[in-house]
DNA sequence: ATGCCGAGACATTCTCGA
């Protein structure tokens, strides 16, 4: 099984990227964020085209999240929308089963903006909705493996931050924030990335602003989360820098996970 | 080399992003 997380930043811009990606990787599962489009305008047919079947949660010119998965595999029992998050149908979740057998949620966490702002406390809430969530979904009756994968805003440690000390004061390493997100893992999830490499610094995010990714300077804050079984069978974790390069990037890069 | 913000919209400036 092949799956990836990627926020695109406006999937309209991104879309020829994102032909080229499904191309050169053939994901089974393609976890999309910031698809930033209304849902008549969702390209459904281009990807169709690709041989791939979509279900999106759109909100027009903001967030907007999307399942993308191979014709063949199919997806299911498609819910919108994250019980308990502050605004509703802000279009930052949604799940599906691709397979018949594999439960899977693209995210995207709110941003949170500034310490002691309302959106603060708001991504928070989120936080701790989504560990309710995942809690849910693991306590089922024969629950399915499931996958909750996407754009957590949170760098989970230091070594997921180019410089600690230049976010003291900011969002996305608060001790706040990485409590919640732990909260999430400790729901039942791993970090398929730090599985694989427990040491190795694996930016996912470089502003677009001021060289910082030909400077080197990013952050880790899309993850792929897995049960363990499915941890425990991954063989490859892999961060697509190239796509950061060229014509039009998205400010993230995809992040592949490989598993037998 | 990877290259110095980008995207969307009641647009010509503003909001949002992290």
């Amino acid at each position: 099984m092949r799956l990836v997380t990627w926020n695109v930043n406006s999937l309209r811009a991104r879309l020829p990227r994102v032909l080229e990606f499904l191309g050169e990787h053939r994901p089974d599962v393609l976890l999309l964020q910031e698809t930033k489009c209304e849902a008549e305008a969702f390209p459904h047919a281009e990807l169709a085209e690709a041989g791939y079947v979509a279900a999106d949660h759109s909100a027009g010119r903001w967030a907007g999240v999307a399942i993308v998965a191979r014709a063949e595999l199919g997806l299911a029992d498609v819910t919108s929308g994250l019980p308990g998050e502050v605004v509703e149908d802000e279009a930052r979740w949604i799940e599906a089963t691709v397979g018949g057998e594999l439960r899977v949620a693209s995210v995207y966490v709110p941003n949170g903006r500034e310490l002691d702002s309302e959106w603060y406390a708001q991504k928070l809430v989120f936080l701790e909705a989504m560990a309710r969530r995942v809690g849910e979904l693991r306590a089922a009756a024969e629950a399915p493996e499931l996958v909750v994968a996407g754009d957590m805003n949170v760098a989970p440690a230091d070594v997921d931050v180019y410089d600690p000390a230049a976010f003291v004061g900011s969002t996305h390493t608060s001790a706040p924030e990485r409590d919640a997100l732990q909260g999430v893992v400790a729901a039942g999830l791993v970090d398929a990335f730090r599985r694989l490499h427990p040491d190795d610094v694996g930016f996912t995010w470089w502003d677009y602003r001021q060289g910082h990714f030909h400077r080197g300077l990013g952050l880790r804050i899309d993850l792929i989360l897995a049960t363990p079984a499915i941890a425990d069978r991954l063989t490859r974790v892999g961060i697509e820098r190239d796509y950061r390069k060229g014509s039009k990037p998205s400010d993230h890069v995809p992040l592949v996970a490989d598993w037998t």
